[in-house]
DNA sequence: CTACGAGCTAGAGCGAGGTCTAGATCAAGC
DNA sequence: GCTTGATCTAGACCTCGCTCTAGCTCGTAG
């Protein structure tokens, strides 16, 4: 069997799927969307060839938008990337907003953290006194 | 003016969604959907009076929510509580796989922010040497 | 040659989580 | 009484981010 290695590195959108986790589904809707950084190359036959580059783009993809990166801040970066150097300053600017927003979510889930450690403590411990404390408060 | 206060604390739609920081709309919604511990009383003219129990609760809500919790848990969790004491071994269970999945959350957002922070330094450290790099490569 | 799985396109559909509208009612101030 | 603004209900509608379908083509193994 031929290997995608073979092939000088260029991979499948199944296999592509695979190592970032996509949907070939998602990856056609990405592509569609124009999130990605250049048009995907293709066989003789129209099928997609990935090159190592478009993996990379769309695993970088994939952190941005684990961290809650919308689909239209992914675009607007793919196409300051797309346009070539020159817009290196907008493009850090974009990546520093979305690096606050990261923060202010992970302290906002830090706090949320706090509570639930607090409400699951309340709970642990009306269990360990034996159910008999009467723990009928909505909030507690 | 008579205030809030004046009536025993209950407050009406608009002043909880100025505390819950949720649209009227949303708390209405929320209502519908049974994510409320108990019905919302009711002035003599159908308006929905708030107690405060009621905004503890739905400030518990957002938390949680924030965090990123479904609504289907928060009605299950709701349902837990409406239900009474006896199950809260239950909502512990709940709580503790929330605080996990709060707790995975907090570190692949640690990893995405470790991520961003490199490739702003790359862009940075490329716009301090005067954008002369040629820095073409999309994934840079 | 045939079969069969992977890929193709265009476009419909879906689940989550609200948001908004229409048309009526309530309540406070003048 | 009249006006004005907040609320009421039921239900339609919306955005986001995919996901799935139909009907066809490609290409590799047997």
């Amino acid at each position: 069997m031929e290997t995608a290695e073979t092939r000088a590195e260029q991979l499948s959108i199944g296999e592509v799927a695979e190592r970032t986790g996509l949907s070939v589904h998602a990856l056609r809707f990405y592509e569609r969307e124009g999130l990605l950084v250049g048009p995907v190359q293709r066989t003789a036959g129209g099928r997609r060839r990935y090159t190592p580059v478009d993996v990379d783009w769309l695993l970088i993809c994939v952190k941005l938008r684990e961290s809650g990166m919308p689909l239209a801040d992914l675009k607007h970066f793919a196409e300051l990337v797309r346009l070539g150097p020159g817009n290196e300053a907008d493009r850090l600017r974009l990546l520093d907003a979305h690096q606050q927003r990261v923060e202010a979510q992970i302290q906002a889930l830090e706090e949320c953290r706090t509570l639930i450690a607090w409400k699951a403590g309340v709970y642990a411990e009306h269990l360990a006194r034996g159910e008999a404390g009467g723990l009928w408060d909505p909030t507690g």
